[in-house]
DNA sequence: AAATATATACGAATCATTTCGTAGATACAA
DNA sequence: TTGTATCTACGAAATGATTCGTATATATTT
C-alpha cells in the first residue's frame, strides 16, 4: 500500500527536510558535492518520488520547486521499527545493548545518551 | 570489497546463528513456516551466500551442512552503523532520542533500556 | 527393477532501483 | 537571429536481489 522511501530517496527527503523546498538543481548541487551523480539521475529520482507520493511540486519559473509530502518523524520511525524488527528481532533494548558495548559509539555519543536517559527518567518521576 | 548481507540473507544467517549449522532443507522448513517460498529459492540463496563467503559448507550424506562464516556481533554492528549513518546522520544519541519518544517502544522495552543504562553507568563508575 | 523422493546445479525470468542518453521546450546572450 | 544554457519528459540500459523451472544424480521404497 504505502511503500517506504529507499535509502537513495531518503537522501533527497533529508535535504528538503533540512533546507526546505528546493528545485532539482539545488538538490543536485547538494548531492553531487557528496557523490558523483548526473543531473538527469537526480531529476528522474525526484519524478519517481513524486509519482510515489513522497514529494509534491509547484511550478516555479521554467521549472518546479519540490516539497516533502512525508513527515520526517514518521518516516524515521518507520525505518527504525523495520530495522529493529529485521536486525534485533523487534527488541529495542537489544539495540541499545549493542550500542553501549560498541567501539563505534564514541564517548561523546555515550554521554549524550546518558543525558537523554537521565532527562527521560526525571520526566517520568515528575509524572508519578 | 566486503559486501554486507542483504535483509533476505540475514534471515538465513540468523537461523544458523540461533540453531547452529543446518541443511538447506532445515533452513527452508524454518523459512517456509514464516513466509511462502520455494525450496530451490532457498537453495539458490544459500549457494550465492556461499559464493559471497557468508556461508561455508561440508558434505553430509547426499547434501551439505551450511555454517555461518560471519560473526553475528560484527554483522549486526555493521548494519547498525550503516543504519545510524543513513537515518540519523551518524548520531547514535539521536536514535536513542527517537526510541524513547516513540509509541512503538513498549513500556517494558523502555524499562529494560533503563536497566541497561543504569548497569552501564555503574560499570563506568566502578572503573573511575 | 521401476517408481518415488530428495539433493544439487544452473540458467533465466522477474522486479525494483538507479543511472543516463536523447529529444523537445523555453529562456538568455552574443 | 543564432547559438548556448537549462529545464522537463521519457525510454531504456545497467545493476542487484529474488524467484523458480528444469536437468541430473543419487538414494529409498515397493
Amino acid at each position: 500500500m504505502k511503500p517506504e522511501p529507499t535509502d537513495g530517496e531518503l537522501e533527497i527527503l533529508q535535504l528538503i527536510w533540512k533546507h526546505g523546498p528546493m528545485t532539482v538543481r539545488q538538490i543536485h548541487d547538494h548531492l553531487s558535492s557528496e557523490k558523483q551523480t548526473g543531473y538527469t539521475t537526480t531529476l528522474k529520482m525526484m519524478q519517481i518520488m513524486t509519482e510515489k507520493g513522497f514529494l509534491g511540486r509547484k511550478v516555479y519559473g521554467r521549472g518546479h520547486i519540490y516539497h516533502a509530502k512525508l513527515s520526517e518523524k514518521k518516516t524515521t520511525q518507520n525505518r527504525l521499527d523495520a530495522f529493529i524488527d529485521a536486525t534485533f528481532g523487534g527488541s529495542a533494548s537489544q539495540l541499545v545493548m549493542q550500542l553501549l558495548g560498541s567501539k563505534t559509539t564514541s564517548e561523546e555519543e555515550l554521554s549524550k545518551i546518558r543525558e537523554i536517559l537521565d532527562d527521560y527518567e526525571n520526566q517520568k518521576n515528575k509524572q508519578s
